[in-house]
DNA sequence: GTCTATATTAGGATAGAC
DNA sequence: GTCTATCCTAATATAGAC
């Protein structure tokens, strides 16, 4: 691998693991074991590398929500979709643990980040709207609103969270709950002949749940 | 007021307006028309400041979380209730912004901290139970437990959250908007024949949301 | 209690040799 | 491309006069 890339996957290693306030230049150079002035060779400093993290993350992220949004989604494929968004959120979940300030500090990054939410909100309104259109889901157009806000607000936090509770979970566990949590939140609004797909949904968390084990 | 009772105040709010990150001594300091000296006379440092922002925010927070569980309120209350909270989390919203990295950096307030979510939780458990008890609300006990948790995800980051998007809502707007996202959590657990406290609750919102502009 | 002046440190960044 | 050595700056913190 290239010292500029190794540059980049370091930093979000470490990034993850100690949160990015609390990484220095210094230490990312001292992980690689190459000095702090070659790190400088290949970025202008943190905030290049941090800029350069938030494209990837864009790019990959954004190809991910906009994917339903030209191609419909089973039912069954929505839920698994889930796991999808969740699992590239958690590998920049840095980022997120640290949402406000570094949109405070960079405008480039909050101009894009502020797409990639709306974006979110998107995704959930198309994903929702059509399986209400299959006659799954029985919601008003207010309610829907409301429900695609709150499954944004739970995606972009939920395994901040999680992390926040501190009850060791590992990653995949938090993920499948975060999921079983979104679940939750338009399970109420299955039409009555669905309610099956809950009880199924339920039954599958449980089992994984079980599976996760502690 | 005292110097060390001003530099709490001057802190807090600069914390809320800049983010705690953004703000050193010296611009405490420079506010309050003191030396940086005089304010290492009353405090530490930046650490012990933040300490006694906590301690004051956990006495004012946990009490508001507990009187709920000592005594009933009515529907209307609960509502009401709401907004008493969000209030005090608005006066805190520093550390709400900045959660992980603060729990990360202090571990006493680490602890007090999930003492207080947990709070939350069982306050909002508490709550709908006892909706759901005068058969206002019907709702299993496992989807009880995920709804409150949802709520207490809700309450904590709803601020925050708005923050990010940065349509300029006034505070008043964020926290009504917080209460009714809430509300809308809720609202599918209401019994038919209670339908119409979900709808009374939307008149409201709107009047209101009319009232405070945009 | 408050000030001024100064010390300490850590993190970010560069210059110049190899 | 990479290293070593060094610099700059901002933030924290202290000493000692008033």
């Amino acid at each position: 691998m290239k010292t500029r890339e190794r540059i980049l996957h370091t930093s979000q290693l470490l990034f993850n693991e100690e949160g990015e306030p609390n990484v220095t230049t210094v230490d990312i150079s001292n992980e690689m074991e190459i000095s702090p002035g070659n790190l400088y060779y290949h970025f202008k400093g943190k905030e290049a590398i941090i800029e350069a993290l938030f494209a990837r993350f864009e790019v990959t992220l954004s190809d991910i929500l906009r994917a339903p949004l030209e191609k419909e989604l089973s039912v069954e494929d929505s839920w698994f979709y889930l796991y999808v968004v969740f699992e590239e959120i958690y590998n920049f979940r840095f980022f997120y643990q640290n949402l406000t300030n570094l949109l405070h500090r960079y405008d480039s990054i909050n101009r894009k980040y502020k797409r990639l939410m709306e974006l979110k909100t998107r995704t959930a309104h198309a994903l929702l709207s059509e399986v209400a259109n299959h006659g799954i889901l029985s919601i008003e157009d207010e309610e829907l609103n409301q429900l695609c806000e709150s499954i944004t607000l739970l995606l972009t936090y939920w395994l901040t969270y999680c992390d926040l509770k501190g009850q060791q979970l590992g990653p995949p566990a938090a993920i499948h709950q975060g999921v079983f949590q979104i679940v939750h939140l338009v399970a109420p609004y299955l039409s009555d002949e669905y309610g099956h797909i809950y009880r199924e949904c339920k039954a599958l968390y449980q089992a994984a749940t079980a599976e996760l084990g502690h």
